[in-house]
DNA sequence: TATATTCCCAGTAAGCCGATAGGAATTGTG
DNA sequence: CACAATTCCTATCGGCTTACTGGGAATATA
């Protein structure tokens, strides 16, 4: 009951290896190139290989993280990925948000009605407190707190 | 994301409706059969019929909430279903576990060392605080908080 | 016997999921 | 420029689950 699907635990394992080559970039550096150099990308298919998860489908993931702004790609050759931003600022919420979409236990948590007992339905309430209590657990908790848990 | 099958979703709404048409047994009565027929049994039929879920379906679920021992059936001619015991002794997590089994957000909930990092997962704590987090949740609703909520 | 009901088992259509394949676009290197 | 390494895009496939349907057996009442 509520299993999370594999593309979430890669995506979450591949964000949790790429917070632990995790450096600072220097501010107001000589050159920016020699910083990117300095800022230790890894590609897909080491993380692929590292955490044994089929590279293929992990490409895509990665790209989808990509397109949340959780990670930054450097593409061509010595290319690979690194984390956007400090883990400490990236919230688990986001994560689950960027390989998911929102936390919805049912359909009827935008639009209530749905059911037989029209506008006031009782086990809808229920089902808003379930999306709170998931809703507050992955928001108290950033990228940070999982990889020194 | 988390959504939850229709399967849990209507097994709820059934477990609603007859904790609403639920009396308490008088003790010590003096036939049983009076009690019984004062017990207000709905029939899976009616249930589907003013929470507009497909009859067939419906049985089945209802079997299932049987064999979980939450409600108890009469079989045969004004047979029906009734709630085994008071809603404020249901827990939403007994609901849970009859109709979809154990809390299991990942695969490594109980055995450990499933990914890479082997004995000591980081992602694996995060999991686990999210199960904890679900559970702690659902064991502290009954049904009665649902239907008078 | 007739009827109403729970109960059991089997099947089906559609969708999702994990994974794979092939290649285009981009970028550093000799 | 040629090559290699890498991200990125699109399409596809097999297997599994889900929601639902059907047919009827067992059971109980009248
Ligand atoms: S409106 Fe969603 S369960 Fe009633
Ligand atoms: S053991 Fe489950 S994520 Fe590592």
């Amino acid at each position: 009951m509520f299993s999370v699907p594999t593309r979430t635990q890669y995506g979450i394992r591949a964000l949790v290896h790429l917070a632990r080559s995790f450096v600072q970039v220097p501010l107001s550096s000589d050159s920016d190139e020699e910083a990117r150099g300095a800022q230790a990308v890894v590609t897909s298919a080491e993380i692929a290989r590292t955490e044994a998860i089929s590279p293929k489908y992990l490409e895509g993931i990665l790209v989808q993280l990509k397109a949340a702004g959780l990670v930054v790609a450097e593409r061509g050759k010595n290319g690979g990925y690194r984390l956007s931003r400090p883990p400490e600022t990236i919230r688990m919420s986001d994560v689950i948000a960027a390989l998911e979409g929102e936390v919805r236990p049912v359909d009827c948590v935008e639009s209530s009605g749905v059911c037989a007992q029209g506008g006031s339905c009782l086990p809808r309430r229920f089902w808003l407190g379930l999306k709170a209590a998931i809703d507050g657990y992955l928001s108290s908790k950033t990228l940070r707190d999982v990889i020194d848990a």
